[in-house]
RNA sequence: CGGGAGGUAGUUCAGCCCGGUAGAAUACGUGGUUUGGGACCACGGGGUCGCAGGUUCGAAUCCUGUCCUCCCGACCA
């Protein structure tokens, strides 16, 4: 046997683990809290980094870059934001390194080459960003500005996780400026609205529309959206935000427009982000104990055809002809086809493998099926396997991709469903966290304190107040306070 | 940052207690037989034992320091 994957009752957390490492997504690096995201995984990121430019573009952004470092007077100027992250910032504090003239070969920080002000890694771009808007608005006809930058970033984090929380990340930040209050807002929905989309038509990953409490918003916003979705063990996982920044870093860095009265106003602002972290959920929300399932309209490779090679080398050279022209005829329909004719490993070494790396469909084809003109097709999601007749392939294959797609996001959806429990009372709240988990919805008497001490007690924290939820009076899970809507409890990643 | 585990061949690990020629499996290379769920035979290449000191005639093994990784916890808009 070859690579063994630890099962989610056995070890969650090594599960994980075991699906990224040996799903041939990413490695461990050299580097304290930072991976090497390996081809496999690299691709899976470009077709999402894709689709969501494309939905970008289409809501009428542009991408631009704005540099990695960001002097550390600039993050200074938003309070909230300057706290937020300070814990957790890489600082350079030099420009040059030297010969150590103490030891041979060695080099050390140039005493003479300090920086005047040290330079910020960035954790985020609003404080470089807004302070470059500053010299681009003038007037309300310079607005809105609709930006995005794909970026890495750097969060100094005490615990990382492969995908889930690294050191650096890749990630995409939109950051907009308006004339109007509501003209931000709704840009903070529609982009919200967005990443919703993309999760669930893309990702094939169910998620919840909500806004963050005043506690677990990010620093610098007047109102945090997040769209949360749940992982196989019970806990939930935010996949993406927006926020709404009201004129807090217009003030910050003096951002000011000529109205059309010809009076000055602060610029209201948006920003928005999602990051490699998603890809870790893919993982999560859709693994099993044989390896990755990733979803077909994101997966970097959606098609394997296995060869069962055979000793007659005129069934051989049959198989490679039907095989090849299999290839094109699949490309040509828009499926990204491999043939894996490697003769190093067998088929059964093959089927293991690909079904690790989560590839959607794999087809095998060997000398008894060309014989009955038909091709064995296996599903991943479902391990369903079929003989198709190879006329009929084709057009198989491109509904099939269609039907796991599908299916992965129903089933991810029946899951998510039923783990959104209603609870009404704090026993049953602690019960149904250690033993179901998933969400619980709760009353919750709308205080910081409240949170706090129910998170204090359970480790669950409120992903968010849904939106579009019905109104509906109650009492408070903790204090028995009265409420008007319920909130979603969970752990969370 | 606290607790635990660990660092020896590309990988997974044994050897360490009790110091004395660095091992296995797997992967890799060549040749051959094979190929419908992780094949087999033969031969072969591959390791400054994380790093730096110390003890010793001699250190993967003992001592000191240090770096790094994983797991749990704290922390994490």
């Amino acid at each position: 046997m070859g690579k063994e994957i630890t099962t989610r009752e056995q070890d969650y957390s090594q599960w994980y683990n075991d699906l990224v490492l040996k799903g041939g997504l990413a490695d461990y690096s050299a580097v304290r809290g930072c991976m090497v995201i390996k081809p496999h995984g690299y691709t899976l990121w470009e077709n999402m980094r894709d689709q969501l430019d494309r939905m970008f573009k289409e809501t009428g952004h542009q991408n631009a870059y704005f540099p990695l470092f960001v002097p550390k007077s600039f993050l200074e100027k938003e309070e909230g934001h300057a706290e937020g992250f300070a814990k957790e910032c890489a600082v350079v504090t030099h420009y040059r390194l030297k010969a150590d003239p103490a030891a041979n070969g060695k080099l050390i920080v140039d005493p003479e080459a300090k920086l005047e002000e040290e330079l910020i890694i960035r954790p985020t771009s609003e404080a470089i960003i807004w302070n470059t808007y500053k010299d681009w608005i003038q007037s309300y006809r310079d607005l809105p500005i609709l930006v995005n930058q794909w970026a890495n970033v750097v969060r100094w984090e005490m615990r990382t996780r492969l995908f889930l929380r690294t050191a650096e990340f890749l990630w995409q930040e939109g950051h907009t400026a308006h004339a109007t209050k509501q003209e931000a807002v709704d840009e903070t929905i529609k982009m919200l609205d967005v990443y919703a989309t993309f999760a669930e038509e893309y990702m094939a990953l169910p998620v919840v529309r909500g806004l963050k409490t005043e506690s677990e918003k990010f620093a610098g916003a007047e109102d945090t959206y997040c769209i949360e979705a749940l992982m196989q063990d019970g806990k939930a996982l935010q996949a993406g935000t927006s926020h709404f920044l009201g004129q807090n870093f217009a003030k910050a860095f003096d951002v000011k427009f000529l109205n059309k009265e010809n009076q000055l106003e602060y610029v209201w602002a948006t920003s928005w982000g999602a990051s490699t972290r998603l890809i870790g959920a893919l993982v999560m929300a859709h693994g099993d104990d044989d390896g990755l399932i990733l979803p077909p309209r994101i997966a970097p490779l959606q098609v394997v055809i296995i060869p069962i090679s055979s000793k007659d080398s005129v069934a051989q050279t049959k198989i490679n002809e039907k095989a090849q022209q299999l290839v094109k005829e699949l490309k040509a329909a828009n499926v990204s086809v491999k043939y894996d004719e490697n003769d190093n490993n067998r088929p059964g070494w093959k089927f293991a493998e690909y079904e690790m790396k989560g590839i959607p469909v794999r087809i095998a084809l060997g000398a008894r099926d060309l014989e009955k003109n038909v091709a064995e097709v296996v599903r991943r999601d479902t391990k369903e396997k079929q003989n198709i007749s190879l006329d009929a392939l084709t057009n198989h294959v491109i509904n099939l991709l269609d039907d796991i797609q599908k299916n992965m996001y129903t089933k991810a959806k029946t899951y998510r469903d039923e783990h959104i429990t209603k609870v009404d009372d704090w026993n049953k709240f602690e019960k149904i966290l250690d033993e179901k988990g998933g969400f619980i919805s709760a009353h919750w008497d709308g205080t910081r304190e409240t949170e706090e001490a129910i998170k204090e007690k359970t480790k669950a924290t409120i992903r968010c107040i849904p939106l579009n939820a019905e109104q509906e009076n109650g009492k408070c899970i903790l204090t028995g306070k009265p409420s008007k809507q319920r909130v979603l409890f969970a752990r969370a990643y």
